[in-house]
DNA sequence: AATCCGGGGCC
DNA sequence: GGCCCAGGATT
């Protein structure tokens, strides 16, 4: 390959064709930074409402370094692995104390802070700052599996190597900026994942999978064994004055720090009201009426599990004093960050008649 | 190296 | 249904 002619048909390709997305627009680190969080494993589509928003309410370092954290996951609500938002205040508290408030160039200081990783520390340090780091995620592994016909399984951590390597000998060093949101680009647009569209590539000429007609057979990546399913019965609780039961899940593990209706893995073979009125009575120290039938069930798929919720209401008397547990207004519920599977099931429940 | 961690949009 | 997505932390 000729890799001069390699870099600018691939960097003048991505000059002219490149999509006008928020944070492309942006020059302050913290921005691209913010931005290459929430793009880890989620669509453009999906991001750029999130970005937006996220911008307006924390427009810079401080801003999210002083936020409230109830106030931030909301914010992330319904974007997924919750705990890159955490990562990312922590990471932005460090800065804020540590290096003046402004994002560190240097590759080693930027890696160390919180949620950031080989991919987002390149990205960042890159697009930001210019400097020449490959940036490799799962479009660019795919992209240059084709370019240079690599056969390593990228399901394997240790194959990421072997693409950073590539894509230094690659690297575009007078924009390192261009050439790797360039690589992504073409993943995104061009050099998709089952249909690659060869005939619009501009790097067509320079790719050796192509060249073998094999650009289909590549990547290659192995399956992931098949996820866990779980029955669970979720009851909305209300009491007679018309507030509603939530709890916030605890700090760690699946949807860390979220809010929840009470909520209980189910024993195959018993009575469902019979277990949830135990279970609310142990956890909360309350008795609950529970409703004979399910109000609706909700199927819900994780990525390593899926949930299938029953659905109940139920009427409790008396106040709850535990940790982490509210009472609130029915008005109020929506201000606080709940997952998907949760929202589903509140807005089955508020619209009701009792 | 394997597993955990969300959610949505394709095909 | 399975697959993939501008991945990182934990074990």
């Amino acid at each position: 390959m000729n890799i001069t002619k390699f870099q600018h048909d691939l960097v003048n390709w991505y000059e002219a064709e490149k999509r006008d997305l928020p944070w492309r627009r942006e020059s302050d680190p913290y921005k691209i930074w913010v931005s290459e969080i929430m793009l880890q494993q989620t669509r453009v589509d999906t991001v750029i409402p999130y970005f937006n928003r996220f911008m307006e309410q924390f427009p810079t370092i401080d801003a999210l370094a002083s936020a409230d954290e109830e106030a931030v996951m909301k914010a992330w609500e319904g974007l997924g692995y919750y705990s890159r938002v955490r990562n990312l205040q922590s990471a932005v508290k460090e800065v804020a104390q540590n290096y003046g408030g402004s994002v560190p160039a240097d590759k080693d200081k930027f890696l160390s802070l919180k949620g950031v990783g080989p991919y987002t520390g390149g990205a960042v340090l890159s697009i930001a700052y210019g400097l020449p780091e490959p940036a490799v995620d799962g479009n660019v592994m795919r992209v240059v599996s084709r370019l240079l016909s690599i056969w390593d399984d990228i399901a394997k951590p240790s194959t990421r190597k072997i693409f950073e390597q590539a894509v230094g000998e690659l690297m575009y060093e007078e924009d390192p900026s261009s050439f790797n949101q360039a690589l992504m680009e073409l993943g995104a647009i061009i050099c998709t994942p089952t249909s690659p569209s060869c005939l619009l590539c501009p790097v067509q000429n320079h790719c050796q999978a192509f060249e073998e007609g094999v650009q289909r057979e590549l990547p290659v990546k192995t399956k992931k064994k098949a996820d866990k399913k779980v029955h669970i019965g979720a009851v909305v609780l209300s009491t007679n004055d018309g507030r509603i039961l939530i709890e916030k899940r605890p700090e760690s593990g699946l949807l860390a720090n979220l809010w929840q209706f009470p909520n209980v893995e189910m024993p195959a073979e018993t009575n469902p009201r019979h277990v949830l009125e135990s279970f609310v009575e142990q956890e909360f120290g309350v008795k609950a009426a529970v409703s004979s039938n399910k109000v609706t069930d909700i199927k819900h798929v994780f990525s390593h599990l899926t949930w299938e919720i029953d659905v109940y209401t139920g009427v409790i008397e008396g106040d709850v004093e535990k940790e982490r547990t509210q009472l609130v207004e029915k008005e109020k519920v929506e201000s606080f960050a709940f997952s998907v599977s949760h929202q589903k099931i509140w807005n089955h429940v508020k619209g009701r008649k009792e």
